[in-house]
DNA sequence: CGGCTGGCTGCCT
DNA sequence: AAGGCAGCCAGCC
């Protein structure tokens, strides 16, 4: 992967992330698909990584493919990834989101 | 330049 | 349902 490949990549995967309604949510290797890069959900998991902790970006939404937090609990990460997707509406349980309706 | 480490995934016990 | 494991690939050392 080049690297004006690798900047197209993390452009796309910002406008994905903003175009990401409030209350969804998008899993690692879906979005780096639809960026154009199947394949690279590390990538996608490694751009999250160096978002400065006061980012607007909503990358809160994006969770692993078995739609679970990627971060042990009690991690800092965690506790913040859980606390941005209540105010969504959804509910955690361990790593585990759930809508608060009904759901599974 | 080789080796190890991840905000991952899917397949196979 | 729950671990283990092997691909995956850019960063870092």
């Amino acid at each position: 992967m080049t690297n004006q490949a690798m900047d197209n990549f993390k452009s796309q995967v910002f406008l994905i992330l903003n175009s990401i309604p409030f209350g969804e949510c998008i899993a690692y290797g879906e979005l780096a698909a639809q960026a154009g890069f199947p394949n690279h959900a590390r990538q996608v998991g490694a751009i999250m990584k160096k978002l400065p902790k006061d980012t607007s970006l909503p990358w809160h939404r994006v969770v692993n493919a078995q739609r679970r937090i990627s971060f042990a609990e009690n991690t800092d990460g965690y506790l913040r990834q859980k606390e941005k997707l209540e105010q969504e509406g959804w509910l955690i349980v361990g790593t585990k989101l759930q809508l608060k309706n009904k759901d599974s």
